[in-house]
DNA sequence: TACTTACCTACCAGGTTGGTAGGATAAAAA
DNA sequence: TTTTTATCCTACCAACCTGGTAGGTAAGTA
């Protein structure tokens, strides 16, 4: 399950993406505007800064700023740097120790084919599209 | 992320199915094979039981068997009995409050139709697919 | 200097996960 | 009838995760 790290993520880089006009935005009118507590934030935001999809800056008139288009920002990414893995089991995870019976796994390929179909998913969808008002729900196809 | 209770209770249905003769499997043998605590196992199986998949008789002679045929048997029904619920993210679960934000959520739409592709993947698989050997990853398409 | 904003670390309550322990109950075999 | 076998049931536990809060420091602007 996608905790609120993820979608909390989501919801500022559409908030950054709808309000953009070049300067900074501070964190504060993000927060104000997405209901969402400032000091949450804050604890949430560094990983998108320190991965280069989003800058700060310190001091009056800073704030933060989309690096890349809104349409060069994938889900996928963001999910990946905020959840850690979207791994659905622990064994596909990322440094995840050998399993013994892999070799003999009914599942492991049900477990592997997931995985993909779920990387392919939200990697196929950016934050352009999710901005996008109206029927939003024919923006993107599987 | 799906936990152990719902890929042991794949494993244990893989198991009865494979080793099915239409008399009663003990969970011990289970257990042996499987390499699980059989006191584990004896928390998860009851919602089997309970559900109609499998049937236990208790005594000299009893165990488990399943009540429908392994193609019958879907890994969707398996999942969302022992893991409560395959919702990606909490809004979208069953009883869950409902969001005052969803008329102008961004991300919505997107959640839905993940929703959709997963129960849709675990129902398109039955055990009897997971059954098969060799390589079993043409076995299943999705 | 004063102010603003990003950035960093520690802490905490509540829930979930992955078990273990100890039995009660039912049925068949001795 | 006693014993054995097996399901079934409940309570407990340590470790971890989630969703925060609190309190500061660093950096940049007026």
């Amino acid at each position: 399950m996608i905790s609120t790290r993820g979608r909390y993520a989501l919801r500022v880089l559409i908030d950054l993406a709808e309000h953009r006009n070049g300067s900074y935005i501070p964190m504060k009118d993000v927060a104000d505007r997405q209901d969402i507590s400032l000091k949450y934030l804050e604890r949430i935001v560094p990983v998108l800064t320190q991965s280069g999809l989003i800058e700060g800056v310190h001091g009056k008139g800073g704030g933060y700023r989309l690096v890349k288009a809104p349409d060069e920002c994938r889900v996928g990414d963001v999910l990946r740097l905020t959840e850690g893995d979207l791994a659905p089991v622990a064994c596909l995870a990322q440094g995840a120790p050998p399993c013994a019976r892999a070799a003999d796994c009914r599942t492991l390929a049900m477990w592997q084919k997931f995985y993909t179909l779920i990387n392919d998913y939200f990697d196929g969808i950016t934050i352009a599209d999710l901005m996008k008002k109206g029927d939003i729900a024919d923006n993107y196809v599987i």
